[in-house]
DNA sequence: AAAGTCGGCGAACGGTTGTTTACTGAATGA
DNA sequence: TCATTCAGTAAACAACCGTTCGCCGACTTT
């Protein structure tokens, strides 16, 4: 049995995080599949073996890179469909929180946005795997809405995934944007509430008998 | 003045569309940043200096490729948008086409979703550009439906742009089910059919009072 | 204090890459 | 018919790639 918090531990976990970093960096403009192990190690400043010694692949540290991007998501996600307030400005403070999210989560988001479907399959899966858990606990936070009422379960999983898809469009929307251009950030922020308030309407009147 | 159809231009029309399909058939399992020019005249027959014959980039035959996979996609729309039919089949349809144009061009619109957020911005940029084409024809369509009443031009576009998103996101997750798994695609079309009839009947609820 | 573990290194491996060069030979136009 | 154009070639270029190997030296366990 080992100590989990030696120097030794300490040390190792650094130069891995380290390679995660650089990686990030590199990959703000280019894709995972056109990385170099070489250039990866050159920016970190280590042996290009070295990397062996934390990654098998450049494929698993894709994988890595994707749990280190959407993990801290799940909070958040939960947190907001907590608030049970069907009222109007839960779509405002989500969109905010998106653009908060991407504003903070820059290179991570756009990782994300072009890896979706890359050309790494199992990088492809584990984003994949990540939002169908977004899916999961959205679906969960709408089930117990009184606006579900009416509702299959398929088809409130279609809308919790359809809440998810626009979620991911609205950060790839505010990728696009510069981040200090103000005015475009509230173009792009005005456009997802719009096009949310289209999907509520659409779901409170969905059982209205004219449709 | 040279002849447009001499011996001499079908010749260099014909190895220049070679290259363009040996493309789209590597780029079913990679990027096109990690596509090899050397890759891909081996895969055609040709010696690696005949590639500059013809592009004078890797990016500059990824562009060549973003006009003959979107291109055709113009008179569909054009098409679909016509039948002003507000009938509730139009849904249908539309999903019908959208399965129907997968799964006629898998590697085109593979390549398409692929490249969308992909590391080759002149290629990104094409794609934006186009699907921005399409918004445009949409909003046309939407313009002149008597449901578009009451509607600013902003939100007209921001509307048209939703469903330009949704026909992506459609087309994407028909890529993700294998061509003959029937029960599959019947699964992603109603999901589709579902998303497009919230979509709408948001809508057309957008002017109630009471939301 | 001695023995063991293991993260990082330097060097070497065979192989691939994009690009340039001077060339050939068939289609072209006068 | 003869000169010209030009798509495609073969060869060479330096640069870079991923991966393996044995070794070192600091940390860790006994």
């Amino acid at each position: 049995m080992s100590h989990t918090s030696g120097v030794r531990q300490a040390q190792k976990q650094q130069t891995r995080q380290a390679l995660l970093d650089a990686g990030l960096r590199l990959l703000e403009h280019q894709n995972l599949s056109s990385l170099g192990l070489r250039e990866l190690t050159r920016e970190v400043g280590v042996s290009p073996a070295a990397f062996y010694r934390h990654f098998p692949d450049m494929a698993d540290l894709g994988v890595a890179l994707v749990g280190e991007s959407l993990g801290s998501l799940h909070a958040v996600i939960r947190a907001v469909m907590a608030e049970t307030t069907d009222s109007a400005d839960i779509i405002d403070r989500t969109v905010a929180i998106t653009a908060e999210y991407v504003a903070r989560h820059r290179p991570h988001i756009r990782f994300i946005a072009r890896e979706r479907y890359g050309g790494v399959q199992a990088v492809r899966e584990a984003i994949a795997a990540e939002l169908q858990g977004f899916a999961d606990e959205v679906a969960a936070g709408l089930a117990v809405q009184p606006a579900s009422a009416g509702w299959s379960p398929g088809d409130l999983r279609v809308l919790a995934e359809l809440y998810v898809d626009h979620m991911v469009m609205t950060a790839a929307a505010f990728l696009d944007v510069p981040a200090d251009d103000a005015a475009a950030l509230e173009r792009v922020a005005h456009a997802a509430r719009l096009r949310m308030r289209i999907i509520s309407i659409g779901r409170a009147h969905w059982l209205d008998p004219q449709d």
